[in-house]
This record gives structure tokens, C-alpha cells and sequence, in this order.
DNA sequence: AGTATGACATAGC
DNA sequence: AGCTATGCCATAC
């Protein structure tokens, strides 16, 4: 079965609205920290119900091979879900990066890191 | 059935 | 401090 796909399509669609995740942070969700390339993988294969424009690199940006739709769509995206952009065009990770599976539903003004 | 590749990350040099 | 090499699971050929 796919345990770790089922992870990861689980842990990527518990990330709640104006937040975001990195792979290595599902990766280690799902059982491994060095499930990221496994994480990208799964994004790859993931279904509609999966917000894969959520999951980013350790960047703060999406991977090198994932515009679909052009970066700007999908800034434009996480910007309109209130995710703060970087000058750099990367996402604030420091600022939004997601807490946790346990901080869902939880006050956001938990401060990251 | 086995081999090769892949949307990344971490560690070592 | 930046680059190289390795690791992992699943999918495709």
C-alpha cells in the first residue's frame, strides 16, 4: 500500500489556509527526512484535492521543474491565500512556514522557529 | 522482474 | 562557505 504516499497526500492537505511546508518538513511527518525526493514524488502523482502549490523547497519557492502554470500563478496563489512573498520571489517560510499536523486549526500567531 | 530516474534534503569535504 | 556525493520510496520502461 502507499503508506508514505498516504502520508504525504494526508500531511499536505492538513496544511491549513495562508500556511505553507516544505518538503523535508512532510518528509520527516512522514516517517524520513530523506523522504523529500520521495514527498516531491507524491506531489507529482497527487490528486486535485492535494494543494501542492503549498509544498515547497527548502527555498521557500517551488522546485525547478514546477510550473505548471508559471511562477507567477502560483505566487499569485499563496499570495491570495495570504502567504507574504519574499523580494526574492520566494515565500517568507520564517513567517509561514507550517507548524505541524497538531497546529491545523490552531491561532496562527504562533510565532515560527 | 530488474534497472533507472525523479517536484529534495542532509552530511561531508 | 559552496559544491559533491549519498539516501529514500514509488513509478515508468
Amino acid at each position: 500500500m502507499d503508506n508514505t504516499f498516504t502520508k504525504i497526500y494526508a500531511l499536505a492537505r492538513q496544511i491549513p489556509y495562508g500556511r505553507v511546508a516544505t518538503y523535508g518538513q512532510l518528509a520527516a511527518l512522514a516517517g524520513n527526512p530523506r523522504l523529500s525526493r520521495i514527498v516531491g514524488c507524491a506531489m507529482s502523482a497527487a490528486p486535485g484535492d492535494v494543494p501542492c502549490h503549498r509544498v515547497v523547497n527548502r527555498l521557500g519557492g517551488l522546485s525547478d521543474a514546477f510550473h505548471p502554470m508559471g511562477r507567477e500563478t502560483h505566487r499569485m496563489l499563496l499570495e491570495m491565500e495570504g502567504v507574504p512573498f519574499l523580494a526574492d520571489g520566494r515565500v517568507d517560510l520564517g513567517a509561514c512556514q507550517w507548524a505541524g499536523p497538531g497546529e491545523t486549526t490552531h491561532n496562527q500567531t504562533e510565532e515560527v522557529r
